[in-house]
DNA sequence: TGTACATCAGTGAACGCGCGTTCACTGATGTAC
DNA sequence: TGTACATCAGTGAACGCGCGTTCACTGATGTAC
């Protein structure tokens, strides 16, 4: 039967956050389209009035990968805190060991690995939606220029997603505990200053 | 029919080889038995002679993972540099163009976010062969104590990963070299001298 | 050294299963009059 | 405002396909005599 345009809409934007959520839990690989439609109380076959395909879900999903609940909070933090702490916040929110112990992830953490083997539109929609999300953390770095603190932004982040994988990866918790103990440490004394600039 | 010793001897090790190689290339969930076993010119049924499971054979083929050509070029040109430029002629090899172009990337590169996803024996496994991976790299760490090289060693190579990750999934090729460059600059300027000891 | 027989690496059909996608269908909603 | 009809979100069976694993089998190799 037809339901109503917007009972779609809603419909639409549930399966692109349970799809967002599916994806951080189990990898694109891991995450079919079914047991996705069931979560909604669907069947599979209605998926298709929503999204041509199954990649073109994934590229739409990009943008809700990045935003979730733990994120949400870290972001909160780092507002609330004095102006010297905020990257600190970022830092130790992002390294924590509840993080690690999320089934989910964040999306980089969960995900860019298996970004590399994804055909270009779904890589070009990933990519925009995490650039989106550094200009959030480089409006809390030190740096002067903004150019300058988007790109510290990205290595920062880029440096903390693997850091998060490996720590993630270990089944050792208290070896993992120590690394990421240390990584906190590292990376708020490389992203708390501005680096000196190098002389040509 | 029956083969020689030698002979099985043989084909598990070319199967270890080869199944580094695909799970490097199209990741854990990515490489299939049958065309592995394809591969290697022979039928998937006889995979069982060699392995109880998939399961068994990733663990098996996480130490083969982490040895590839472009890995032991790294080490040789690491060898032959002169001691203060070790740990730069280690990031330059690993944050480069042509590390980011090849299919297979390395082990962590291509494999640390779906380890978080495998089962603890997995994961057991690949922890240790990056551990044994670790050391090699830790031998060219400034820093006095071997614990401390060995940590930092780590925290480098989980920093350098997860860049390595976004630079391969990033489409545009200008914006991946340049934030390449930047991560060397960043990570060479972070490791080349032993960190100053934070006073408690 | 020669013979008889057990072993077992590798074959290829078959297992049940989940995948992404298609398709004829239903029937309440939206629209044209 | 009331009626007739087109639309289309969602259903559920079916498609071909690849997955990991099992299993009866073949026949050269290894071993016991």
């Amino acid at each position: 039967m037809r339901y109503s345009r917007q009972l779609k809409e809603e419909t639409h934007n549930r399966l692109l956050k349970q799809a967002a959520e599916g994806f951080r839990r189990n990898g694109v690989q891991g995450t079919g389209i079914a047991p996705l439609m069931g979560q909604l109380g669907l069947t599979h076959g209605g998926f298709y009035a929503h999204f041509g395909s199954k990649n073109e879900l994934i590229a739409q999903a990009t943008g809700p990968m990045f935003e979730d609940g733990l994120a949400e909070q870290m972001f909160a933090a780092a507002d609330a805190a004095p102006e010297g702490k905020r990257v600190r916040t970022i830092i130790n929110h992002y390294l924590s060991p509840q993080h690690r112990d999320s089934a989910e992830g964040c999306a980089l953490a969960a995900l860019a690995g298996e970004m590399a083997r994804q055909p270009k539109p779904v890589r070009r929609a990933y990519i925009s939606a995490m650039d989106h999300r550094l200009k959030r953390i480089a409006a809390l770095l030190p740096d002067e220029d903004e150019k300058a603190r988007f790109d510290r932004a990205r290595l920062l982040v880029a440096g903390m997603a693997g850091t998060m994988m490996i720590a993630k990866a270990m089944t050792d918790r208290d070896v993992s505990d120590h690394f990421l103990e240390q990584a906190r440490a590292f990376y708020a004394a490389a992203f708390e200053s501005v680096p000196q600039r190098k002389s040509t």
